[in-house]
DNA sequence: ACCCAGGGTCATA
DNA sequence: TATGACCATGGG
């Protein structure tokens, strides 16, 4: 089962391509972007960065300081403006309290993650982006594609729980942020060429696009 | 008009 | 552990 997850990834890197993820200018706005997109689709997270930056509100403090109303109003496009602006806060309290981003990359990664994870807003899928997009970790990122297609490709049953898928995930790559940033990425890429308005997709093109790929 | 998106929390059983 | 309600905008 090793083999045929590590040439899943082959098979999804070659068609794709390298992915280059997290699209964010430094670790800050990545941090702030990963909790934009909750739920929601990319453009809409984009429009929500994209007032901040405007603003020249893409700073820790710069963000601390603006009142609720006004930073929900920014980053509506992104919708659940009330939801994520507490996220967003909470997120902002915990940072500041911290001795800055070299400070926490000094810590141990399963650290790091309880720390993340102890943030109300930060779940396990949001944390595990920042961990391997802003700080560099080798940890897999289990997200919704992940798990349709890891069960079309017969990876997965469907009964799995997060942890378990990625450390299947992890336990079958090598040790390397680079590497498991990019099958997320891919797989968010084929998820969205393949899937959009067919969730289930029973016969998905995956085949099409895909099971050749594996051949080859 | 409906369904969904690169989720997470909280209440309930 | 496992559902369900809720949040809420924008695109197909």
């Amino acid at each position: 089962m090793k083999r045929r997850i590590a040439e899943v990834y082959k098979a999804l890197s070659r068609a794709y391509g390298p992915q280059d993820w997290w699209p964010a200018e430094d670790a800050f706005e990545m941090m702030v972007g990963a909790i934009l997109i909750q739920h929601t689709a990319w453009p809409n997270a984009e429009k929500a960065l994209d007032n901040l930056r405007r603003e020249g509100l893409l700073e820790p403090q710069r963000l601390l300081r603006i009142s609720g109303p006004r930073l929900a109003a920014l980053i509506r496009p992104a919708g659940m403006p009330r939801v994520k602006t507490k996220r967003l806060g909470n997120f902002l309290r915990w940072y500041q309290k911290q001795g800055g981003f070299e400070d926490l990359q000094r810590r141990a990664t399963p650290d790091l993650r309880s720390e993340l994870l102890a943030v109300n807003g930060i779940g396990r899928e949001t944390a595990d982006d920042v961990l391997v997009y802003a700080f560099r970790r080798p940890v897999f990122v289990v997200d919704a594609y992940a798990r349709r297609i890891f069960r079309r490709f017969g990876l997965i049953s469907g009964a799995e729980g997060y942890e378990e898928i990625r450390r299947r995930i992890e336990g079958a790559m090598p040790d390397d942020p680079h590497r498991l940033g990019e099958f997320h990425a891919l797989l968010v890429a084929h998820g969205k060429a393949t899937c959009r308005s067919r969730p289930l997709c029973d016969g998905c093109c995956l085949r099409r696009r895909c099971a050749r790929n594996l051949e080859g």
